[in-house]
DNA sequence: CCGTTATTCAACCAACTGGTTGACAACGAT
DNA sequence: ATCGTTGTCAACCAGTTGGTTGAATAACGG
């Protein structure tokens, strides 16, 4: 529903495929042509061009134009994103696996539904 | 290939679908069981357990067992191995973004392919 | 044993994804 | 103007995903 929320599935979608989590490693080196990204695969170059534009969707590289070259660039701000969103939940996890809450995890006091995973009866 | 790899895979997978975002978001504040974690949602439990299993697949979240019920527990070291590997491209982004390497960019000395961005005839 | 509760399995379906090939567009060089 | 380079678009295909419903399993409470 929400645009940023739209924004983090296109994200984590976009990483969740290992040749595109290489071509971010390897811009994060230096910037690049689809060309130049492709060379080092077995796959066709329009593949290629396709997993780039998947990063470019979701935010994670720009382009540029130079002359008949697309330059790729690594684009920062969604990646800031990404790691806001992930880290809020790392550290409630932790938290609450380092005082054992787990053992005492209770909620439900709005509906019939009453108990978790003890009985409260 | 790579055992890391395909965990990231999933890890990335799992969370671009806003419904096991919201999941892990609740779970965050406290287990629950996948009846509880149903609840709230149109769709039917059976889709909810689908979702917990991919969560689970993906190292998210653990599950233990309480007599029928099943609950449901964050796991926070994939969320850890998800953040490592973001902020190590994000930290490059962002130097390179503030460096203007941009326009410099530049490798390949290694084939017949040469320049990147600019010319070097 | 039998019923209830909690959850999963199985089969199915529509939509999406990652790959292919072939044609085409944009630009620079000649 | 035409050619080579660089990249995209379009159509297609196989495999996966997210959802459905209905049946099955697991564990407890009589």
């Amino acid at each position: 529903m929400d645009d940023s929320s739209m924004r983090l599935d296109r994200a984590f979608a976009a990483l969740a495929d290992p040749i595109r989590r290489d071509l971010v490693a390897r811009l994060a080196v230096s910037d690049a042509t689809v060309g130049q990204l492709a060379e080092p695969y077995e796959c066709s170059l329009q593949a290629i061009s396709k997993h780039v534009k998947v990063l470019e969707e979701a935010g994670l590289v720009t382009r540029s134009r130079d002359a008949q070259r697309r330059p790729v660039h690594l684009h920062a701000e969604t990646f800031d994103l990404m790691t806001q969103w992930i880290e809020r939940y790392r550290r409630e996890a932790e938290e609450r696996y380092s005082r054992l809450d787990a053992l005492l995890a209770r909620t439900a006091d709005d509906e019939g539904r009453t108990d978790l995973t003890k009985d409260a009866s």
